[in-house]
DNA sequence: CCATAAATGTACTAAACAGTTAATTTGTCA
DNA sequence: TGACAAATTAACTGTTTAGTACATTTATGG
């Protein structure tokens, strides 16, 4: 389906036409919001024409979906290759943890997006199966250390590894979508790189402490 | 400044007329958000006229704020009165955590609002000195358990409450915020009443787990 | 009970905005 | 090379939406 670049000169280049409108709009959207987001403006930061994300994407709506998409895949595209193989339970969980937070804060404009589509009551996202895949993922990952680290009777029995991975992706993506309220009322502190740096930590800690054994917790400290 | 009702038959009552639109608004604007709300429903839903929204509040953004600054009231006024006095610190502080969790759970448009507040970065709130007091409020109560607990050598040392705070918010927030994109990637289980339930244990455990001395631990369990 | 201000109803306006029409250029391939 | 489709341009349109002008009614106080 891919053409090869022709001998020619120049030549139209849809796919970079369509990844343009996509790079503004997602940037919009996850700015404004859905409904604050102005086609006008997003056409005007794009190379082309307002025409163009009509022809390719419908409306606000399916451009806004297309967005939401992109972000998604482009995010699980990313360094989802963290290496827990050589680690103990314990450290395996903090390493993930830790990751997460990073992953978090490392993709704003996916958080608000997904902020956004809970203020929409998650319409959207919900319709698209592939990007449901992502979270579960992530849990999977969570279940795999925990099965370990119960089994070595480093982590207490009859946890569930769902809310775990809810306590993670709390605090982690709160981090990111409450910085400006929490900033407007305890100053920027907490966001600075001390700041966040003392955070992951924390967020770590909590998390295995919430899961050790006092075994296993007074072996350790 | 407060008039009593004459022996009139019946008799405008502009507070009244204030607080019906106001009521309306935090309602739409907690659904579609700022740019999303529009003004012409928020009138339909009032007992009273558009022309009223602007003689009293002046423009959108105007009843916006409004709205925002009435929800905190509304909430602050709220049951605050909860009386930790006569308990330990890691039951004061499971208890705090718990009536945290069912209070955002239960100002689901309160908690909306902030999250619409992070999408504008928070314009509007960082305006009003009122509002940052809640959360203060909030923080001072987790440092007072806090000393308690450190005193009695059950908490561990070196613990910042704003930090505390931080994780504490976290959770009860996203447990709200995120709940529709939550449920479509894994279903309503955790929203349950039970699930609900076991959550609220969980975050209440996890934060005085995260904050207990070694010693205090294993004499609980 | 009249002067004045506060409160309200009706109808309107101007601008912003999403979405479209219709014609033109560029690329493909038989 | 000509027919056809894909891509693109520029100008336009109809609606939605925030906001207003102006007249009218209701309350208050001297």
């Amino acid at each position: 389906m891919a053409k090869e670049p022709k001998k020619t000169q120049w030549k139209q280049d849809p796919e970079a036409v369509k990844a343009d409108i996509i790079r503004v709009a997602v940037e919009q959207f996850s700015r404004h919001g859905l409904s604050g987001a102005r086609i006008d403006e997003i056409a005007k930061q794009t190379a082309t024409s307002k025409r163009m994300l009509y022809y390719y994407f419908g409306d606000k709506e399916g451009l806004y979906r297309a967005a939401l998409v992109s972000e998604y895949r482009r995010v699980r595209a990313g360094e989802w290759e963290l290496d827990l193989g050589g680690l103990d339970p314990v450290q395996a969980m903090r390493k993930l943890v830790e990751f997460t937070f990073d992953f978090h804060r490392g993709n704003p404009s996916f958080v608000r997006l997904i902020a956004i589509e809970n203020i929409h009551h998650a319409a959207y996202l919900g319709e698209s199966e592939e990007i449901l895949e992502l979270n579960q993922r992530a849990v999977a990952k969570v279940d795999e250390i925990y099965r370990k680290g119960a089994l070595a009777g480093v982590f207490r029995e009859g946890l569930n590894p769902l809310e775990l991975h809810w306590a993670i992706s709390a605090m982690c993506f709160y981090n990111v979508s409450n910085k400006h309220t929490f900033a407007a009322g305890f100053g920027e502190a907490l966001h600075s790189e001390a700041g966040q740096d003392a955070l992951r930590s924390n967020v770590a800690t909590s998390v295995v402490r919430s899961m050790m054994t006092l075994a296993a917790l007074t072996r350790e400290k």
